[in-house]
DNA sequence: TCTATATGCATAATTTTCTTATGTATGTAA
DNA sequence: TTACATACATAAGAAAATTATGCATATAGA
């Protein structure tokens, strides 16, 4: 199911942070795909969406970038610095606690027992 | 873990429209109270974020209110339309449709197997 | 008595974070 | 030449929260 609603406002920052932790860089544009692709088309980063926080992220210290040229199209790289690591472990445990939270909250525990 | 920076953003309708489905009636403090509870205080839900909400899904026919007095105190109680219980199942699809998403990219899936 | 805390509602100002729309640019396919 | 994919970016607006404040009753404590 598509989120339309989008219920995603509030995680997509550790998203993205988690990506780059799992595939060590990637530009803006892979990580909406991947995002696509894993998701099975449910989740689509829009740019409005996707390039401000990344913009962000940088500026607080989190991520750093590098452009490479490939094929005459300009990709700017993001990579996680240190306390971006740091950050992104926070954001996983707030994640993980948030998601058991409103599993118990909406009745929505299937696979436990 | 208090959700502090509040991932909640998106999935409070859903958590008020729950809440209703399963109790009834429930009047606003009510509501903060027993998701403070469910959640052994992680979700602490500000009377900022759920009268607005509250009067959101009277506004849009999800909900009806009376008032009780009790103990000289006026309680506003709300309970579910039929459009609002429509409207729940609805957004408690898309609810486990986005965990489920969410605990894919985010590597979150403990008790699958 | 004054203060804090709990119960109960509400709104205003502000901030965060999206959506939607738009713009630039290159390349390919219909 | 139109559409779509790749790739970045920003601006305007809307949505939905946070924070602060206000009113009102009641109780407990210093």
């Amino acid at each position: 199911m598509a989120i339309s609603s989008s219920m995603l406002k509030g995680s997509l920052q550790t998203i993205l942070l988690n990506m780059l932790h799992e595939n060590g860089k990637m530009y803006g544009y892979e990580i909406t795909q991947k995002v696509k692709d894993i998701t099975k088309g449910d989740i689509k980063l829009t740019e409005g969406a996707i390039y401000p926080s990344l913009h962000k992220l940088v500026a607080d210290g989190l991520l750093v970038t590098h452009t490479e040229t490939y094929e005459n199209r300009v990709r700017k790289y993001y990579a996680l610095t240190a306390a971006g690591e740091a950050e992104l472990a926070n954001k996983l445990k707030e994640a993980e606690s948030f998601i058991g939270n409103l599993q118990m909250l909406l009745n929505l525990k299937p696979n436990l027992s």
